[in-house]
DNA sequence: AACCCGGGGCC
DNA sequence: GGCCCAGGGTT
């Protein structure tokens, strides 16, 4: 049967050419759970150190269930997508609360952060749960060797490749190996652009392969929704005693990260700032922000509603996760790490 | 079902 | 400087 055939392809393949990752070795849950919410959305040349640090930071659920919201952020801090750091706390308090780590797919996705992808890799990987694990290197993947032209942008797109791989797991000596073997040949092998056909263990079976198609077709996605544009004017105030600061709370970007105080508007409706330290723009998925840091000379003229809420940092002690721009700049002019 | 959330690499 | 990537939660 070709389910059959396909998957000891992919198997097999997946035993020869995987990458040696750390939690690949002698998977456990702890240390498959923590890398699969490090690296959604993220190459793995971009998490890996911050994957290693929250390890040696959290060695162990328990140990992660009992931190602080903004010590797991300061780990997270220049990662992006923060809400991954604050649910990764929040799982690990839900399963110490279990005392002990879920065992099944149903199990897995009543866990904070943990949604049909991570149950996937996590219950077919741990506990060979014969689970379907689609992302978008199996998508990919998939659309290609079914050509398959529905839009990736729809959510509802995903469940017809999760019956595929569904149905083609039940074929799988070792689920985890197969699901995995799918992701990594859509990163390493049947990539976005210039897919290498001619060392997929696939090929054979795939159409887009067999009629020619052209790879770059498939998968289709509609185009994206146009970036708002944004406007942040920071204030940097620096002395001796620390550096003021102000945590967000609001239920948008950076919620939980700290920033210097601001006022957000084009313009300035004050003229109280005497020169620009840094001027430049910050692109996010569906956002650019335009960013002004002042240095301010008269204090007087800044509404005190800006200062409010704002608490002082000693330079002495690390500062709490900021942005990535917020970030950089701190590091370019106060020297620090 | 639509929308929101970061950041880095590539061309 | 513009384009690409893409899982989970919230609304």
């Amino acid at each position: 049967m070709k389910n059959i055939e396909i998957c000891q392809h992919i198997e097999n393949w997946y035993l020869k050419n995987k990458r040696e990752l750390p939690w690949r070795s002698n998977p456990q849950p702890y240390e498959v759970w923590l890398a699969e919410i490090v690296f959604q959305q993220t190459r793995i040349s971009q998490g890996m150190g911050h994957y290693l640090q929250l390890l040696e930071r959290f060695p162990n659920v328990e140990i992660l269930s009992k931190a602080t919201e903004d010590d797991v952020l300061k780990c997270w801090e220049g990662l992006g997508y923060y809400t991954r750091a604050r649910n990764l706390r929040k799982g690990a308090i839900y399963i110490a609360q279990l005392g002990d780590f879920p065992k099944t797919y149903d199990d897995w996705l009543a866990v904070p952060g943990v949604g049909p992808y991570t149950a996937g890799v996590i219950s077919s990987v741990c506990f060979r749960q014969k689970v379907p694990v689609v992302d978008g290197n199996v998508m990919r993947v998939l659309s290609r060797m079914f050509l398959i032209s529905s839009d990736i942008r729809i959510v509802k797109t995903q469940q017809i490749f999760r019956n595929i791989a569904s149905d083609l797991v039940q074929s799988a000596i070792h689920p985890g190996n197969f699901n995995q073997g799918m992701m990594e040949l859509g990163a390493l092998i049947c990539k976005p652009k210039n897919p290498d056909c001619a060392a997929c263990p696939l090929s054979e079976f795939c159409e887009l392969y067999i009629t020619g198609e052209n790879p770059g077709d498939f998968p289709y996605k509609s185009s994206a929704k146009e970036k708002t544009n944004r406007y942040f004017h920071f204030f940097f105030a620096s002395n001796a005693n620390g550096l003021l600061l102000k945590r967000r709370e609001a239920s948008d970007i950076w919620n939980g990260l700290y920033v210097l105080p601001f006022y957000e508007g084009e313009k300035l409706p004050f003229d109280a700032p005497e020169y620009l330290m840094e001027k430049s723009t910050h692109i996010l998925t569906h956002q650019k922000i335009h960013y002004y840091i002042w240095d301010v000379v008269n204090w007087d003229a800044v509404p005190q509603n800006l200062i409010d809420d704002c608490e002082i940092f000693s330079r002495d002690v690390d500062f709490p996760a900021m942005p990535r721009p917020l970030q950089l700049f701190i590091k370019k002019y106060l020297h620090i790490k």
